[in-house]
DNA sequence: GGCTAATCGAGACGGTACGTCACGTCTTACT
DNA sequence: AGTAAGACGTGACGTACCGTCTCGATTAGCC
């Protein structure tokens, strides 16, 4: 899993100590390792800095908030959690998606970041605004919706957003809305979501 | 807009000067006016209690958390959002249903307060088990579903929460992963809704 | 040890239930028992009500502070331990008293009470005042003066203020100051106090 | 007046920004200050702070109490005020030295805050042992009777802790049992306690 | 024996200080 | 120049007690 190793600054401009990445990737640890240990609300900017063995102002220097770092510790990685191997047939494919994303959002430590991430969002703008940056689910929905109509099961003038919509949406309520135990099943939400096309 | 008007606590046992009525409204109503003005994330305790011209002891002697208090303060009352008088035919009942969802979500008040809540949610088991005493939406579609079923637009052996979740969660979906603006059509979602009834 | 038996009030002009004499003495009894058991500082006017199962508003009906019921309970009762029964010579009479006030600053409850409040009066107005209604040491020590003037001991024109002053100063400054461990001898400062008589 | 002036702490082991100076001194100014506006009850800790134009948690970090500041800001001076210039004659040394003692204990703002204390130590043993660590009074006297016995006016086996207590404890009595305003005259009592040496 | 009125215990009321915590900024010495 | 350390001013946290108030219940003297 070789995650943190690209470097997000380039070289500096002049003179100066150059970034640590050291401290950026102690960071981002400390932060995936809290979440998992003291839940996203009980984090703290101090916390995570003497987590990291890193001074205060570092991490200040770089994020501005415990948001952000999560945000790049956890939620670009995730991507792949959301991009299961294609599947021979549109049902299989579909179902093995939406299984992907039932593990992702009820099972996950990044799907945990992303859910608290979302969580937030919902009262805080500049998280909002984070999140905006990278249509998680939806990126990775729109892949198996083009395969669908690539394959013919689907009509070639869907509404991508709107399938997408009906496609993850009853799982993501189901979860998010907090009956993150009784899940739905992939298998009969996919029969159902194939078994007439959305309308154009 | 009678609201706050329900006595909570019964006439004390013996003894006691009685829960102050006037005290009770002016904290919900600061909540509500507070969520509108500065946002969920910058209410505290302190200002709720400050706004409603109380003390902060009597703030928390019936109240632990903001979240409890938006709670009873927006949730319960939100109901009535969410019941659109049942209309004649199940495509009309389903539409003027989503559409009070969509309404409800991005617009109203209370939605906000919803919103806020559910998401202080993902982080925070205690107003998870609050709002889990209350399935604001679920409990609000199940008698559209209901009623489908009973002038024969869904088979009878449909899977009432199965199909909550497919006829809400598209709509929850765009609204709580950030995309409030770009609203579906609750039209033709109602309309794939009902061509693909959920399978038993 | 018959205390707290005397009525405070009269009997009430016209009508009204009367002051309860059972409040007022459980009231008095608390006080004395919270400062041995958790000192003055700690006593709290919600404290002495809850130990005595009575009324926060009926303390506050007879008392203003807790300094005045410490004072009613304790203070006057602690005249008779600052009185030792007088003896035959000058120098047994003097040490005897000396004896008593050391007993009284450093071992009994009373004397505790009495420190307590002299502590409290030197920033406390009201509470010196409480106190300048009873000179407790001086006039406890008056006598004893005077009996030593009466039977030749002391000069006729003897300064009795100062007087009092020089011989219960010592042991007074002593235990006030905090040295309460090591304490003067009351014979040596008897024999010392009379072999230096004040100057008229 | 150069108070204030030395450095409490050293300089740290390694990294850190170092203790205010201006935030130290700050408080100590504004202890002072409020001891003669608003009295030493009045006195909060966050009164302190407010006052000083400094953090409450800076006022925490380096003082567990307001009698804390109070003796570090005003007692550890008064030193100065009870120590006169040593005189010709013993007669006149002794009342110089009681004369220093009777403007200390009632015109004196270090006085004040030396009363508070005393007052607070009744009550607080942690106060209490604050003060243990200064013996101001006892420390001031003691060199006069040195000198006195130096000079020949007291026997050489005078007991200096007892004849500091017949020396100082007349006027503490007076002042500190609230009988401030009829003081006692210094030189009748530097007279009678010369009159006859103190027995071994 | 009913009326009047002040008392009683209880406990909620609006305040305010407590001591702690995290915030985001700053000022050091060290590398 | 960047870093770890840690003090800085700010302000919310939840608790405790303040002194006042509002209850229903009680207890006397008076008509």
């Amino acid at each position: 899993m070789p995650r943190y190793t690209g470097r997000v600054t380039g070289t500096p401009a002049h003179g100066g100590r150059p970034r640590s990445e050291r401290a950026r990737v102690a960071v981002l640890h400390a932060v995936d390792d809290l979440l998992v240990e003291i839940g996203y609300a009980a984090m703290t900017m101090k916390g995570i800095a003497q987590r990291a063995g890193v001074g205060r102002q570092t991490v200040y220097r770089w994020w501005s908030t415990k948001a952000e770092i999560l945000f790049e510790a956890s939620v670009i990685d995730a991507a792949s959690e959301l991009a299961p191997d294609p599947q021979d047939t549109t049902a299989e494919d579909v179902t093995a998606y939406l299984e992907a994303v039932s593990r992702f959002l009820t099972g996950s430590a990044a799907g945990a970041a992303y859910r608290a991430l979302l969580g937030e969002a919902q009262h805080d703008p500049a998280v909002a605004g984070l999140l905006a940056t990278t249509d998680l689910l939806g990126d990775s929905a729109r892949p198996v919706i083009e395969r669908a109509i690539g394959r013919g099961d689907l009509p070639a003038q869907t509404d991508v957003d709107q399938a997408v919509a009906q496609l993850v949406g009853p799982l993501f309520f189901r979860v998010v809305s907090g009956y993150r135990d009784q899940a739905l099943s992939p298998r009969r939400l996919a029969a159902d979501f194939l078994r007439r096309p959305p309308m154009p």
